[in-house]
DNA sequence: GTATCTGCAAACCCTTTGCAATAAG
DNA sequence: CTTATTGCAAAGGGTTTGCAGATAC
């Protein structure tokens, strides 16, 4: 059971939608899996257009639902009226601490939060589909910086 | 030990800053605490109006971040390119579980929470602020309709 | 060939801001 | 009185959309 890659899973989803593999979605799909960073639209767009790639932000809005539909991306976060996004496909899910400050992120996993969903589930009678715990704080620097090294 | 009015806590934080005490200002205070409803700013506007209270949308957007700077109310989600609040002073700190169909909302109290920030204040070396965990799923009654039952 | 997709530019919509009038202290 | 605050309307800025030409299949 060997993995699939990002490429095949999003042909075969486009495929199952009756929609087609073109050019763009290729290389949005290559450009994400191609770091590891958190990315909005913007930087995708700029990132995109500096490795030669012709494509437009049209194009990439209206691509982003499929690969969050399709599960290979994911929003992670908001701020300054911007949507953050993570490629998730293949990553143990986890959770995001960030520095208030800074901006710096930090992921980590949280095997107890599986038992926190089961409880609602059970509790609520809901069915779990994701969880997303954001923490926010300062970072060791902006920490010292701000509150005086202690 | 009485706890102070959300009023109370607002006056003297303005007071504080050098700020002042407007009739637009203790408007907003009461709208927002007279019910238990997540907002949005134009719901929130809306309300003011029904009530007949006058006031515009920009002293609506300038005020929200005076609120939450006293403390008094919290952005909790973003949707469909809105910030949503609610009023947390005087409340336990919760979380949201979220149907992703029909947009209801639980609120739940989640102890585990505290154990996990210290551990990440300790092992990343952070000044844990606060966290946020949101957990989106379907309620009883979609997870029927669209999970036939099961 | 046909229906989907793309790029462009305009439209949208929430939020912010400049400015003159108003009100708090 | 002095300075902060408000309301209005215009500007901002990210996202969406209509449409004609390009492209997957």
């Amino acid at each position: 059971m060997g993995k699939k890659s990002e490429l095949q899973v999003f042909r075969e989803y486009l495929q199952r939608h009756g929609l087609r593999y073109t050019q763009e979605r290729e290389q949005i799909i290559k450009t994400i899996f191609s770091t590891h960073d958190h990315f909005d639209v913007d930087t995708l767009y700029l990132t995109m257009r500096q490795k030669g790639i012709r494509i437009s932000k049209a194009s990439i809005y209206r691509i982003m639902p499929l690969l969050i539909d399709a599960e290979l991306i994911q929003d992670v976060f908001f701020e300054a009226g911007r949507v953050y996004y993570e490629h998730t496909y293949g990553h143990e899910p986890h959770c995001h601490l960030r520095c208030i400050e800074c901006g710096k992120i930090e992921e980590f996993v949280e095997p107890r939060l599986k038992d926190i969903e089961r409880d609602l589930a059970e509790r609520f009678g809901y069915k779990v589909l994701k969880s997303n715990l954001e923490v926010r704080g300062f970072c060791p620097e902006c920490r010292e910086k701000f509150l005086g090294r202690k």
